[in-house]
DNA sequence: TCCTTAGTTCAATGATTATTGAACAATTGA
DNA sequence: TCAATTGTTCAATAATCATTGAACTAAGGA
């Protein structure tokens, strides 16, 4: 039902990678997912880097690029970084990006007021 | 005279650099300074990519995220990527970015015959 | 000096962006 | 059924974006 649209691994646009990419929120986003990239994240874990609404907002930005897999669960959905695709189609470039999003502050420290 | 602003290295800003990057206008400048790093290229020589105006625009937006470096000689302005710069604050990052900016198509085809 | 070359700046335009709070929808558990 | 949890959507706002053509500046050559 709640199918989130994302592009194929073919239609994933550089340039439209790089924009989704480049914004401090969505860098700390990719930062956090890519800590233990084999477990998906659930949107309340992401709870330190931004508001709800707003978290909403740059996850949706990030899965239209085709940077991100969201797969709904119950109430819940779980974030993952789309590494296969993303490797297949622009070798060597998640790496570099991750290498250096790990290094980066948060862009704000304030948690959510519904947070834990 | 016409000193022409740019990050210092330190202050080059990884959310700043995929935005700049973000642009089919300016991965295609990217891609042509790629072909032959050693070589500046003035701002004419990118006439294929688009419009006098639009490349100064995109020009001086790469300038000021710190992606390219602009020496101006005469009536003309050398443009470089910031090669060392940015492979000092983000390794294999503009590797990867060239491997790709290389094979895109170019954004417009309105090309002048401006062959090498 | 006058003209050409090379590139910038300006103003206007329409499009996209990020942020906010309020309202909404869907699932789960009591 | 009721309430809590999880997350999305909507509307409004202010900011930035990319594109255009006209006007402009600066340097060089005749």
């Amino acid at each position: 039902m709640t199918y989130l649209p994302q592009p194929e691994t073919e239609q994933i646009a550089f340039a439209n990678v790089l924009t989704a990419l480049g914004d401090e929120t969505r860098l700390a986003i990719i930062g956090l997912l890519a800590r233990n990239e084999e477990n998906p994240m659930s949107c309340g874990q992401f709870s330190g880097v931004g508001s709800k609404t707003g978290l909403s907002y740059h996850l949706s930005k990030l899965r239209e690029a085709g940077v991100v897999h969201v797969r709904p669960e119950g109430t819940k959905r779980y974030v993952s970084i789309r590494r296969a695709d993303l490797d297949q189609r622009f070798p060597g470039f998640l790496d570099s990006i991750i290498a250096t999003a790990q290094h980066l502050p948060m862009p704000r420290e304030e948690a959510q007021s519904t947070a834990d």
